[in-house]
DNA sequence: GATGAATGAGCCTTCATTCAT
DNA sequence: TATGAATGAAGGCTCATTCAT
């Protein structure tokens, strides 16, 4: 007897794998990264045990969505982005997924280093130029800019999605360092 | 079905409503806000229902233990600690409570936002002497400071104990901010 | 050391258990006879453990309040009330006190019957004279009057308070007995 | 901390569904509407989530099994059973899910009304020939069948399970309607 | 490989009852 | 004797995780 009724079968794989990380984005956004595991599983159209096939567990399902964050900022950087073009982008990231960086944080070790090296590596290729420019404080370190990020991105989490973006750009102003903002981040 | 055990009557009231706050002060530090409140009660030596009576939300603890810190910080400013010193003294209480500042975040309105005018007040006492004396930025306004006090906080939630002060530190150079730290500060 | 504060002494005992009754009518109309005897003693102004010295048990309460109506029943009966008056100072009762019922049926052994035999003397003493009149259907024995107040007032703990009395208006016609509601009942 | 034991698998829905509903009309008719739901899940032997899952509140529940019920008169119905015999099936309901009544009376307003409509238009189907046969009231209207259901239902409520069939019985001549009440009703 | 139901641990909250003052 | 805080058992509900189909 075959399939009864609703199951596409291998064929759905990779389609239930990025409705999954969409899912996880929104959900994410909306409801913080405590956000039941199903409700995530629902909006993807997807069952919980193939979340569980493609995400064994939270972390990886947040490790997913940063992974692509970073690969859209080394895409930008590589289309010749400069400093505040993309701590733009790492800006609409934090205000789009509040809370990703809560999760990460806890089980660094692995999978959050690697990202953290990358995110580190795009920043340093444009660290001198910016400096050159003055885009962020003199005697500034790489360190210093992934620093910012952090603490930009961390208090974002406290905030309504509302505030987010005036909340960033004060930030920044403060920290000293040129952002610009892509078009669209409310 | 109700006592078991012993009932140490009306006198354990202010004995137990410390204890609590002691030990959600510590829960908070290790756990975060969203710890369960069963373990408050268990670390406190007292029994469900009576943190529900001393604190009948999740909010009502927070805020306590806060409320806390706030008169401690007022207290320094009256003994006649400067700006570095108050900094210090708020990045000690964001050390031993990290994670509070994310409850109050959320319910907002009303305790919290009596609570951040308090401690607005008690920097803006000290931000003319502080400005003359180079300890903070040129132009800085008090709600920079504010705004400084509240992404040091964030950015320490994320860290393990252990490398917080180091945090701290790190993040008030970055944003050309004096702090003194209390002494014994790990 | 004299009491410290609020403690009015022994004076109040009376003063407390009538507080009491008073409270736990009320409460036990608006919110059911499941209603948390804590609020019943706040209601009343009272201590815990002073309604628990006054009324052992939740029944204990009930019966009386119960107890009271009866008398109320037993006063207008010998001030000259005929058997529809006294229906409909048993109607009163059981609309104002709602969810009485319930909770005796459950220890009826002891008091409950006592009070049932009360009620059920009350009305065979009208019963010749209503039958005369009419009041009630041909045949229509004592236990048959005490099985309509059952049935009514058993009808009426399903009811919103606005309803109760058009219902119970509604069951006594269906039951062919007379019934003179006091004035004032809604 | 999940599944300890054995899981069944999708296979147990429907096994699962209906043992909580034998076991929901088991315990409430023997403690009432209000007892623990986890009461009846452990008389299902289904865990608490799935007694959720299939009801996601108690009115749920109640609903659920009071359908059954309503199924089972419609059924009689169209099988040619007469008032008096339909009467009595309702007589049966009342006294093997006592207590039910207590719980639809609260929710009224969308599930209860709707099953109300049903059995009214069962009941109203005979009116006419039990009115020809005298097997109610001259003069009874369907809404007063459904009023002298209402009060016989409410009574059995409060009765110990032993006493409710002829608690019943006299109820139904007390008003003067015919009931035939379903063979081994004790 | 997908599905979705099952499971039960665990947290929150309420409340009856006791008892030191 | 009154007071009111303390206590903890118990019930409601959620959700991570497993697993038969």
């Amino acid at each position: 007897m075959p399939t009864s009724r609703t199951n596409p079968g291998p064929a759905a794989a990779a389609r239930n794998r990025s409705a999954l990380l969409e899912a996880a984005h929104a959900v994410f956004a909306e409801s913080g990264t405590a956000a039941p595991l199903s409700s995530i599983a629902r909006r993807a159209g997807v069952g919980q045990g193939s979340l569980y096939r493609h995400f064994p567990d939270r972390v990886s399902l947040v490790a997913a969505v940063v992974e692509e964050n970073v690969d859209e900022l080394e895409a930008a950087s590589a289309a010749g982005a400069d400093l505040p073009d993309l701590l733009g982008l790492v800006t609409r990231h934090a205000i789009e997924s509040v809370g990703v960086v809560d999760l990460l944080a806890e089980d660094r070790p692995r999978r959050m280093l690697q990202l953290r090296e990358r995110v580190a590596a795009v920043l340093a290729a444009h660290h001198e130029a910016a400096l050159a420019a003055g885009q962020v404080p003199q005697g500034a370190t790489v360190e210093d800019l992934m620093l910012g990020v952090e603490l930009v991105a961390g208090a974002l989490t406290r905030r309504p999605a509302g505030e987010r973006a005036a909340m960033a750009v004060r930030s920044w102003r403060l920290l000293g360092m040129a952002v610009a903002l892509p078009e669209g981040v409310r």
